[in-house]
DNA sequence: GTAATAGTGTCTTTAAGACATTATGGA
DNA sequence: TCCATAATGTCTTAAAGACACTATTAC
């Protein structure tokens, strides 16, 4: 980091992408904006970074203010940092964006600037497939919201792979089938029942029996309720499926 | 993104980590800091954002600075961003880190504000594990940069595992030793020959056999020269061994 | 009983681990 | 001939893919 020239003032912002699993839909969390630019348009929650906090404690906060989360219920990590400089026709903004994961989080409440807050299912926004920019009926998201939206599902797809994420989509005690789901939510095909429960219970920590079952769903056998285990990766890890 | 509230002023900073193999060590390039704060330590090359480029832009710009490479000759990749509120005590910095590799970089100049630049053996300025800062007799670094430094190593060897990108570090033509070689700087053990081989030659588009073979090594059997390929991924990645 | 969901078992295939062995050049 | 490096071959083991099958509940 030289000392030199100038250095010019930027804004920094955080972005976040809020994934939680709703009826079986992987879904992310959506402002409607109220303000210029882009009124009346869906963008991903998210606010300036204050001078005293970095860009974590930022977005937890902003994840609070919008949503009434507290911080120790989820999980929430850095994405990237989006900076193209035209992204915001108001002033040159940095935003650094990052992704948050909850099993159950509250019905949002719209914020000050926000007219409304509600989940969207990530079907309905994107192609299943990246690149393509989405569904011909799907909404225009504000800003460069549908790029980080796009990466972020890209990164929790791939960290479903090799590591125990999809334990934060599930509240405790969970079943297999329920965790099972996630995996089918956010890959868009279930992975094999045979061989998502020989990798889960053979991967040490993943998981915990209880000696409890839960209740019969829809006159079926009840399943065998677990807690989530300390283990944080999976090796080797759990291959995607092909999406349906 | 709100848009309500103060925004108080960043300034906005690229950092790089810019990695090559010197002598068969896995080395990057620092810069002597000439100027407070942390004048006489070293630190990793960068600087401010222009109002007008994002931040790859800047990085690119920052590297040809520094170093006299152009845009074409390697990679750069953004890392992640760095936003302690003390983390520069001049001012309010947030500083978005990127990753660069080349095979053979130039001996590098001192720039402005640097006081020498050269390249240091990654090996003697952090530990063999991430966590344990360095060997006792390693030169802090400035700032935060031997957190991003070792940030930047683990994302190396980890997309040594499920890229191609190993082939950034090598000059074409190139052999299958020299190939390898870079994987045992990176990784710090050199993965098995055979095992290797047979990853890297079944992997379609990885590398490209001619028809030549290279010098002779110390009186060894010459081996056969490759280009580089045309894929991007290794699937399934070729796993890390344990180091030494 | 049937339908629905949960759970187990097994055969096949892929690919990595761990070597031993052979090939080809120069001094 | 000997040494050094390059290259190939093979046996074993780990683990995923692709199923078929059994178990337990409600009705």
């Amino acid at each position: 980091m030289s000392a030199s020239s100038e250095h010019p003032p930027f804004a920094v912002t955080v972005d976040l992408a809020v994934f939680t699993i709703r009826d079986g839909a992987f879904s992310v969390l959506l402002v409607e904006r109220g303000a210029e630019p882009y009124a009346g348009t869906w963008a991903l929650p998210g606010g300036f970074v204050q001078v005293d906090e970095d860009t974590e404690t930022a977005a937890w906060r902003e994840l609070h203010e919008e949503t009434g989360v507290a911080q120790f219920e989820g999980h929430l990590e850095q994405l990237r940092t989006y900076s193209a400089p035209d992204r915001d026709p108001r002033m040159r903004v940095v935003s650094v964006a990052h992704v948050a994961f909850a099993p159950d989080l509250p019905e949002p409440s719209a914020g000050s600037d926000a007219a409304e807050a509600r989940w969207w299912a990530v079907d309905d926004l994107l192609d299943v497939e990246p690149g393509s920019p989405a569904s011909p009926d799907a909404p225009a998201l504000a800003f460069d919201h549908a790029e980080i939206l796009s990466d972020a599902r890209e990164r929790i797809r791939a960290k479903l792979e090799y590591t125990t994420l999809a334990l934060e989509f599930v509240a405790e005690p969970f079943t297999l089938p329920e965790l099972r789901r996630v995996y089918a939510a956010v890959w868009g095909a279930p992975p094999d029942l045979g061989n998502f429960r020989r990798k889960v219970l053979g991967t040490d920590g993943f998981v915990v029996a209880t000696e409890t079952r839960g209740a019969s769903v829809a006159g079926g056998r009840p399943a065998v309720l677990y807690r989530r285990g300390s283990a944080r990766a999976i090796q080797p890890p759990m291959l995607r499926t092909a999406s349906a």
